[in-house]
Formats: structure tokens, C-alpha cells, sequence
DNA sequence: TGACAATGAATGAACGTTCATTCATTGTTC
DNA sequence: GAACAATGAATGAACGTTCATTCATTGTCA
């Protein structure tokens, strides 16, 4: 029983972190009470001020968090064997197993908050450069020759993937009652059909 | 002189949804107050409910003017004489020459309520699937047999541009100090680059 | 035409509620 | 018992909504 807790404050820090996202992603940051966050985290109210200044250093927190968030997949692209899978872990970065339309909400409320909020709009459009970058890379790396890259820079490639890879997730938080399962294959199989017209080689078109 | 004002309740509920769409675009749906609006339209806050039941009535109305809007893109891309035109025209629909981003500002702000409000979520849906049985239809009659027809049928084509249209649409509210005529020539390079590597004749690889 | 009545668009102070934030108090640990 | 973690009632500002009141315009009657 004497496990030490050495520092729980980061423990504590995660839990309302976690709170806040389960409570954003279904009413929205202005619809979202202090109360709402601490009932969802099973805290009082008081104790968020512990650990944040006010209700806007939440929102920033978990802003950062998705930064890191989106390096730790650019990551696991990097270390991709193939193109084709480093853009099928691209698309499918944000399904998550358990909670299918957490991270779309929340990233669709991020850019709606952006635009107001220009200290969150720098730090989204850091993250989306990063990304992009990261990908001109792996593109300009990538052995395969497409037939798509007689008419398209790699930057102008990896733009276009990830514009459409925002596209949909702007589109799942519009599904019903979303299966994890099924968004995960539909985006596979997006990702693979635009390989497949982007990058395989040109001389063998496959069949469907 | 005796100019008949037959009817100046429209102007009115049109004036008051010009202003909502401004403040709505500047400060998002929840953080517009309706002083906020009353003040933009410069009328008084009372007169607003004589005009709509309440807030929730104004995000309402917005959104059916906006499924308006959607038909009349579709309508004149439906006219285009070419399908490279009409995916000219939807993917510069949404470029106000004068107010560069407030309806990119608008739509992100309309899904992400869209992902609470299940009422706007069925109009949004409606309003997506809309828009993309039109592009189907007009990819499937278009006399162009390109190199990814092949690959894909023309829904899935269909689904795909609109899909990055709103990926690319996303990206603009973090655009800083927005020049609506370059925002207008992105889109357009944009727009000709993917119909290149879809739709152009395979046989005819064109230099960039 | 002039005097008067009726209308309803428009106003904005006031109300009730919600919500972010504070802080005096209580629990916990060593 | 000192130091720190946690509570949740209290506060006050902000906001959506209401409604008593104003007043320009239109209609009516002589």
C-alpha cells in the first residue's frame, strides 16, 4: 500500500485535463461550466484553481497537449516502413478506440476558437506546419515515383493530404451513432484510394 | 414619394442577420451577446424578438440561409460548361470578395455546434449530402475520362473534393492578415491541380 | 384639410439566472 | 501541529429575455 506519491500534482493535472476534454468535446468550451469539469472529474470546483489559473489556461493546456499529441503521430509516420503507411497512420491519428468523436470535436471547436483567440491561433497553425513539414519530408523521402508528382510538389502534396484529412474529420462529427471501428476503416480506405492515385507508380494501375 | 414600404419586416429580419453573421464570425456563436448584435445592426436589443423567439432561433435562421447558399453554388456549378469549371466554382464559393473569412468562420463555428445540437446537425448533414449527390451527378456525366476514374467511382470522387473544400476552408480562419483575391487564387490553384491528377486524360500528361 | 384615434415598430431599463472565481473552513499526512 | 490538499457556499458580473412606454405613421371622420 505505501506506493509514494511522490508528486500527484501531474496526476491531478491529467485527471482534470481528461475532465475537460470529455466535457468539451460534448458541450463545447463556452458551454462548459467549472462545475461541469469538476463533477466530470469527481473534484470540487475550487480545486481546478489549484492547478489552473482560470478557465482559459484549461482551454490553452489541452491546446498543448494536442500539439504534442499530433508530434508523437508524426513520429510513428516517420518510423513507417512505407508512404502508404505513414499516411494510413496519418488519417487514422485521431480515431479513438473507445471514444470515437472526442478528438474531432474537440479539434473543430480548436479552430473555431482560433479564430478569435490569436494565441491559440499560433499555436494551431504551428502545429499544422509542423505536420505538413514533417510530411513534404517523408514525401520527398519516399522511393515511390506517383504519377501525381509530374504535376505536384511534395509540400503541395502534403497539404492537400492533410487539408483532406481535416476535411473529414470535420465530417465525423456529424455521424449518427458513430462506430470506431467503421470511421477507422472508412479513413483507410480514403487513404488508400488517394495513395494509390497520388503515389503508386504510374506504369500499374491497379484494379479496385 | 409615396414610395410604399410594402413590407420592411424582411429587411429587417435580413438586417439583423447580416449583423448576427458579422458578430457570429467575429466572436463566435456563445460569446456574441445579443447587444452584441442589436449594437451591430444598430437597433435596440428588444426589437430582435419581435423578429426571431430567441438566440437559438438566430443560429437557426443563419443555417437555412446558409443551405440556401450551398443550392446556389450548386446550381451555377451545375451550369458550368466544363466539370474543371464547376469544381472552379465550388471550391471559390466560399470567397466573399470583401469579407475574406467570415464565412470560413461561420461553417467551422456551425459544425462544431452542430456536434450539440442535433437539429442543426440533421440541416448540416443535409446540407453535406446535398452538395455531394450534385458533384456525383455532375462527375458522372462529365464527358472527361480521367486517370483516377479508374480507381474511384464518381461519388467517392464527389466526397473527396468536398472534403478537402472543407479542409482547405478550415485552414483559412488561421490565416492572419487574410488578402481575399490571393486566398480566392489558392483555392483556384488548388482546384486545377487535383482535376489534373483526377480527371485529366490519362494519355495527356500535362507539364506544370 | 385639419383634428383626433389607432397602430405597432422600436426602445432600453429591469429581472432572474447562470457562471467564473474566491476564500474561509475542513480533511489529511508526516 | 505544521504544511498542504480539498471542499463548496458565497460573490458579483454578465447575459438572455421581458415589458411598460414612446412616438412616427396611417386611418377616420367632419
Amino acid at each position: 500500500m505505501a506506493t509514494s506519491p511522490p508528486d500527484n500534482s501531474i496526476d491531478r493535472r491529467e485527471q482534470i485535463l481528461r475532465a475537460a476534454m470529455a466535457s468539451f468535446a460534448k458541450q463545447g468550451f463556452h458551454q462548459t461550466t467549472m462545475h461541469d469539469i469538476s463533477a466530470e472529474a469527481g473534484i470540487s470546483v475550487g480545486l481546478i484553481y489549484r492547478y489552473f489559473e482560470n478557465k482559459d489556461a484549461v482551454i490553452s493546456a489541452m491546446a498543448e497537449e494536442h500539439k504534442t499529441d499530433v508530434h508523437q503521430w508524426l513520429e510513428r509516420a516517420r518510423q513507417a516502413p512505407t508512404l502508404l503507411e505513414a499516411v494510413e497512420i496519418l488519417f487514422t491519428s485521431h480515431c479513438c478506440e473507445n471514444a470515437p468523436q472526442i478528438v474531432s470535436a474537440f479539434v473543430v471547436d480548436l479552430f473555431a476558437e482560433a479564430t478569435r483567440n490569436p494565441r491559440l491561433a499560433d499555436l494551431v497553425r504551428d502545429v499544422t506546419e509542423t505536420a505538413i513539414d514533417g510530411l513534404t519530408d517523408l514525401i520527398a523521402r519516399a522511393p515511390e515515383l506517383g504519377r501525381a508528382e509530374q504535376d505536384m510538389a511534395p509540400r503541395e502534396l502534403a497539404e492537400l493530404l492533410f487539408a483532406l484529412n481535416d476535411g473529414m474529420l470535420m465530417r465525423h462529427v456529424l455521424i449518427l451513432n458513430p462506430e470506431p471501428a467503421e470511421i477507422r476503416e472508412r479513413q483507410l480506405h480514403i487513404a488508400r484510394r488517394l495513395w494509390r492515385v497520388l503515389f503508386a507508380p504510374a506504369n500499374e494501375p491497379a484494379v479496385a
